[in-house]
DNA sequence: CAGATTATTGCGTGCCCCGCACTTTTGCTA
DNA sequence: TAGCAAAAGTGCGGGGCACGCAATAATCTG
């Protein structure tokens, strides 16, 4: 069972490959189809066609639409790991954290502006915006299990998973933000404001908050 | 239109006070059959017909049974608002926000153990959890309001809304833990740690993790 | 190449969500 | 208090979705 090298994919069987494929065509079609007419105009026989496979088919790989559109998110999960492992490991873990994050995002490019229209429309669909939560704390739990290998066995695990839910607060938030606010913010820098601001305990905020309540 | 009072509720009158009353009837007829038997042995008739009306009327007030279960999560909005209010002016903004956290998990009480199984069972249909992280992802919201409004006008927003964020990951994640282990865990004693944690920045995981990799 | 897996597909079913039109209830006002 | 406008409840019907099941086709293995 075990194979050749220490990568996670010994080259795949044809078998494996095909289903990877065409979860990845089903998922990259509901998407593109979503952004383009919107969930409600988007037929689960629309995205299945644009494949070449059975409306059937399409739910042997997922159990709904809004999954298939929200499955680039999962998709990220094992790119976050690597970015985390590739830190050098003398980095702190806030820094190696921050780092690997904005390494990925780096990586992935922002979304293109003429997109965000569309992608607010179709966030405003609650089950596509609930699933799309999902997909975050999917993420969130393998990045839990990447920060808890990194930071040893004697870290409390609690902690680890906490560490994660912060980082994918911020990336949501950031997210938020970029899609609601004008061309002139930017995803990744606030991004990383709020992660060295969740590093240091919030203390701008909080601050504020002092200075205001005793003048 | 303006009513006599400061309250923001002044006296409702009988028909919104009914219809209330019915969204509550059928948040709580959902959330109690959905453990009793399991939210897909569950069917919209039923919880309609549990609190007599028609089935059709059900749809009038929730768009989907899943959101009808996780009512309750958003129901508690308000009342976190109120508790961060109730909290002395001289509180640093942290403490205030964490008080208040507590105050509202104590007057709710532990949820019940006997229902821990059910819950978890629960929680497995992944569009009910999808929904109930929705349903987090409102509160959310309106506990960063509450932040922003105690940290006056000058706090940045984004920041308001990130600490709004941990509050609810710190929430979230003490949730789950206490679903998932022994009943020698509790709630709130988690969630507080959580909070503590987070709000100096993590500092025990990183400075474990500093140590690890550096012996 | 032959047999054993595994994926794809068609079909049928039950349920869900919602638009529409109609009835009933509620609240206001003359 | 009677009547009227607004709003809630309801029945009906349609479009669609998710999935179990069994048959078929593709792929792997020895």
């Amino acid at each position: 069972m075990r194979m050749t090298s220490e990568s996670v994919a010994p080259v795949l069987g044809l078998r494996e490959r095909k289903k990877l494929a065409a979860r990845q065509a089903l998922g990259a079609a509901a998407l593109r189809l979503a952004l383009e007419r919107g969930l409600d105009q988007l037929r689960v026989e629309d995205i299945a066609s644009e494949v070449g496979v059975s409306p059937r088919t399409f739910n042997n790989y997922f159990s709904s639409k809004e999954e298939a559109v929200c499955s680039f998110i999962v998709a990220q999960q094992e790119r976050v790991r690597e970015a985390l492992r590739a830190r050098p490991a003398h980095e702190p873990l806030w820094e190696a954290v921050i780092n690997a994050a904005v390494d990925q995002a780096s990586r992935d490019g922002s979304p293109r502006r003429e997109d965000v229209r569309h992608m607010r429309d179709m966030l405003r669909n609650a089950g596509l915006f609930a699933e799309m939560l999902r997909a975050h704390a999917t993420v969130e739990r393998v990045l839990a299990e990447a920060v808890t290998e990194r930071a040893g066995g004697t870290a409390n695990p609690l902690h680890a998973r906490m560490l994660a839910g912060i980082v994918q607060s911020a990336s949501r938030i950031a997210f938020h933000t970029w899609l609601t606010s004008g061309p002139d913010v930017e995803f990744l820098p606030t991004f990383v404001d709020l992660l060295r601001e969740a590093s240091a305990g919030m203390p701008a905020l909080t601050a504020a908050a002092a200075s205001a309540t005793a003048p």
